[in-house]
DNA sequence: CGGCAGCGATACCGGGCGGGTATCGATCCG
DNA sequence: CGGATCGATACCCGCCCGGTATCGCTGCCG
């Protein structure tokens, strides 16, 4: 199976449209009937139930769907850390939630600047659930997440802290004079959860105003209209608008490094080491 | 980058000679040494250098052979899981080294074959290493590994159980009557450890027999020419031949089970429960 | 030192396939 | 029933993949 032939295919599953497909991997639409038809008669098997008006996944085709962007993701991996590697230049790309774990991340940036063999490392931030897919196709070496948000699947892992978490209120807040607080009790505040984009870029159905970044969402709070349960190390981000309380009954937040399983790079296993240490 | 190029690459970077690389890929030296060259500009890197008597990857060229390598796995795997899915028999199957764990197995096939909505799973058999790279190109959905000796890198796993190591001498020699003993007594017998093939299918340099199976290596042991340290579960496979003392110092060995991250087979998530349960 | 063998690169050719346009056939809708 | 939408089909063109023939370099050996 062609690269190319698993592209067109993704295109196509992803948009369920052979049109808009093709107009999306700039080619006529012909050619993209043509190729899917042919992949379907190599592999043997129909992947795309075309009912009048619309097309479908068959369960070989979801499966494809999901398989195969995994391996578009390990061949652009293999091309992007070619290049890199052909540049000579060592240097690492570090990505991680933008406002995450700020203080651990400067901590462990300096550390890893002290060790004997340093090499510069990158740090690229980016939003929710994006990190894992930086680092399947090569754009990252290397992690920070935080579980249980962020899926560790598929990667090598070292645990680095564990912390509980607080609920972010406006500063004032009759909630704020209590100690601490049960997530049920926060639940019950007459505030809407805020909505995150999903990995396509929607928004879930719902009552709650629209966030797309940490900002948005504690200004919105900041403003009494949202709340939010966050590690506790995000208070470090906020100023004297906000208060927090710890919540007894959220789950703990582990921040982990994590890696490619294949890497054999001697700057991952140098960073990594260090990040352990601390 | 095509599929098609990467094999190429991969033939060539393996070969270390054109001529080789082009007869195992079947097809002429020429359009090789072309697509090689063209690879090379579109990635802009130099992967190989062509010494005069012989060919030599570079810095980026063995990164594009391990990345590569996983990617093409990958993409086999695609392939291989979704002609699977359209077959629409469902069934799993779970890969595992000849001769160990045997007990443990069959608890793990009976109590799945119990549950509701089991399925049929092929128990397919390999050599040393090999369990990783079936489950990685598709070829299996699960395996039973064993740390430290195999590799967990890039599979979610699970553990199921832990024991100690035993050597494995033959019935009347005279450590057998001793309750336990440490690993730097048995090095000190004056007998040589058996050499296993390595990935690549060539045995070490050294003194010891070669092997290459668990039969192949009783055989030896029996015979007095070998000796060699197992999980003491491969006790169960011992006849009145063999003879066993545990090894103190040795590390011990987990069976776990894995299976690839992107898994979303709910037979695997059966299969697994049913494993951790027991 | 010259001839030869080994090996990758180059030149050149033919066929297959990927991509384009035009059009058809089916289905849904007003 | 006519039009719109959407995928499939028909057909053509040009590129690229693969083949054969050959070159150029290098190291070896007589």
């Amino acid at each position: 199976m062609e690269t190319r032939e698993l592209r067109y295919f993704v295109a196509v599953a992803e948009e369920l449209h052979f049109g808009r497909a093709a107009r999306r991997l700039g080619i006529a639409q012909p050619p993209l009937s043509r190729a899917i038809r042919q992949l379907e008669r190599r592999v043997g098997a129909t992947l795309l139930d075309r009912n009048s008006r619309g097309v479908t996944l068959t369960e070989a085709g979801s499966v494809l769907l999901r398989e195969g962007l995994a391996a578009l993701d390990a061949v652009d991996a293999a091309e992007r850390r070619t290049r890199r590697a052909a540049t000579g230049r060592p240097g690492l790309v570090l990505v991680t939630k933008a406002g995450a774990s700020a203080e651990l991340l400067a901590k462990l940036l300096d550390a890893y600047a002290a060790e004997p063999d340093a090499v510069s490392v990158d740090v690229q931030l980016c939003g929710i659930g994006e990190q894992a897919r930086l680092l399947r196709d090569g754009r990252a070496d290397v992690a920070l997440l935080h579980r249980p948000f962020d899926s560790t699947a598929g990667f090598d892992v070292e645990e680095l802290t564990t912390e509980g978490q607080v609920v972010v209120l406006p500063a004032g807040h009759p909630l704020t004079t209590r100690p601490h607080v049960r997530t049920a009790e926060v639940a019950a505040l007459d505030l809407p959860t805020p909505r995150w984009p999903q990995p396509d870029g929607t928004y879930p159905d719902g009552a709650g105003p629209r966030v797309r970044d940490n900002t948005q969402l504690l200004q919105l709070i900041a403003l009494g209209r949202a709340w939010a349960i966050l590690p506790e190390s995000s208070r470090s981000l906020l100023g004297t608008d906000h208060a927090t309380v710890p919540v007894l009954d959220a789950p703990s937040v582990t921040t982990v490094i994590a890696w490619p399983p294949h890497s054999r790079s001697r700057a991952v296993a140098d960073l990594v080491r260090t990040a352990a240490r601390l």
